[in-house]
DNA sequence: CTCCCGCCAG
DNA sequence: CTGGCCGGAG
C-alpha cells in the first residue's frame, strides 16, 4: 500500500532545511547540557511514575507540579493503589493544580489500565490515547519518556520555537498545525528523543519563553528567524 | 494581567 | 475549530 501526497501539498522543506536542522540540534543540545531542568519524574523510567507526571503536567507549571508529584507516588506508589483509591481523595490531592476533572479522568484510566492491561501501564501511542484524559501530546510523552519509543511531541513550547526560529506562520490554523507536527519530528534526532522533547520544553521554559523571550542571551538567535527580524528593527530604529 | 510540558465537548 | 477548564506563580 503506498501512500502519496497531493502536488498540491505545501512542503515542510522550504522552512527546514536539513543544515539549519542541525545545526539547531547541535545549539539545543549544547545549551542543555547545562540548563537541562531536574525534576524528580526525570530521575525515573518506572511508567506509572511517569503516567502520573505526565497527568499533572498538562497545562501546569513544572515547579507546581512537583510537590504534588511526590507526595502522589508516596501516597499511591503503583498503579494498584491509584485505582483502589476513590475519585474524591484523588481530587483533594490535585486540588492545587486546578483543572479539577483530572482527578476523575485519571482514576478511570486507572480502572481502564487495571482492567485491560493487567495493571500495567500500555506501551503503544493508540493504547494510550485511548484512556481518558490522554491526548496526543501526553501519550507520546509517555511512550518517550517511560518506553524510549522514539516519538516526537508538539506542545506549546515546542510549537512556538519552530515557529519563532523556522518562522513557520500564517495559513489556516490546521495546515498550520500540520505544518507543525511535521517539524517537530523533522528536527527530533533518532537517538534519545526523550532527552530531546524534554530539552525542548525546558528551552521554552527559560529562553524562548511566550513573554518576553530572552533572545539577548538565547544560542539559536543568529540562525533564529524571529530573532533576526527583531535585531533588524532596532536597526531601523536607530538610524 | 498572562502563562503553565492539553484535553475534550460541542 | 473554539471555548472552557482552573489554581498558582510572576
Amino acid at each position: 500500500m503506498t501512500l502519496t501526497l497531493p502536488p498540491s501539498e505545501k512542503n515542510i522543506t522550504n522552512h527546514l532545511k536539513p543544515i539549519k536542522i542541525e545545526w539547531f540540534h547541535h545549539q539545543l543540545t549544547t545549551w542543555a547540557l547545562q540548563e537541562f531542568r531536574d525534576f524528580p519524574w526525570r530521575n525515573t523510567t518506572n511508567p506509572y511514575a511517569i503516567f502520573i507526571a505526565e497527568f499533572l503536567l498538562q497545562k501546569t507549571g513544572a515547579s507546581t507540579a512537583a510537590p504534588i508529584y511526590e507526595t502522589f507516588i508516596s501516597r499511591y506508589p503503583t498503579l494498584t493503589t491509584l485505582a483502589a483509591a476513590s475519585v474524591e481523595e484523588i481530587a483533594t490531592l490535585l486540588q492545587p493544580l486546578g483543572l479539577h476533572f483530572r482527578a476523575k479522568r485519571l482514576c478511570q484510566s486507572a480502572e481502564l489500565i487495571v482492567k485491560n492491561y493487567n495493571g500495567k501501564i500500555p506501551a503503544t501511542e493508540t493504547e494510550l490515547l485511548a484512556l481518558p484524559g490522554i491526548g496526543k501530546y501526553t501519550a507520546r510523552s509517555i511512550c518517550a519518556n517511560a518506553f524510549s519509543i522514539p516519538l516526537a511531541i508538539l506542545d506549546t513550547n515546542v510549537a512556538r520555537i519552530l515557529e519563532r526560529f523556522f518562522g513557520i506562520s500564517g495559513g489556516r490554523v490546521k495546515s498550520r498545525c500540520k505544518l507543525l507536527w511535521q517539524g517537530a519530528e523533522e528536527v527530533a534526532p533518532h537517538t534519545d528523543v526523550s532527552r530531546w522533547n524534554l530539552t525542548l520544553l525546558d528551552f521554552g521554559a527559560i529562553i524562548c519563553t511566550a513573554k518576553n523571550p530572552r533572545c539577548t542571551e538565547c544560542p539559536l538567535r543568529f540562525q533564529c528567524s524571529y530573532s533576526i527580524s527583531i535585531n533588524a528593527k532596532v536597526i531601523l530604529c536607530d538610524e
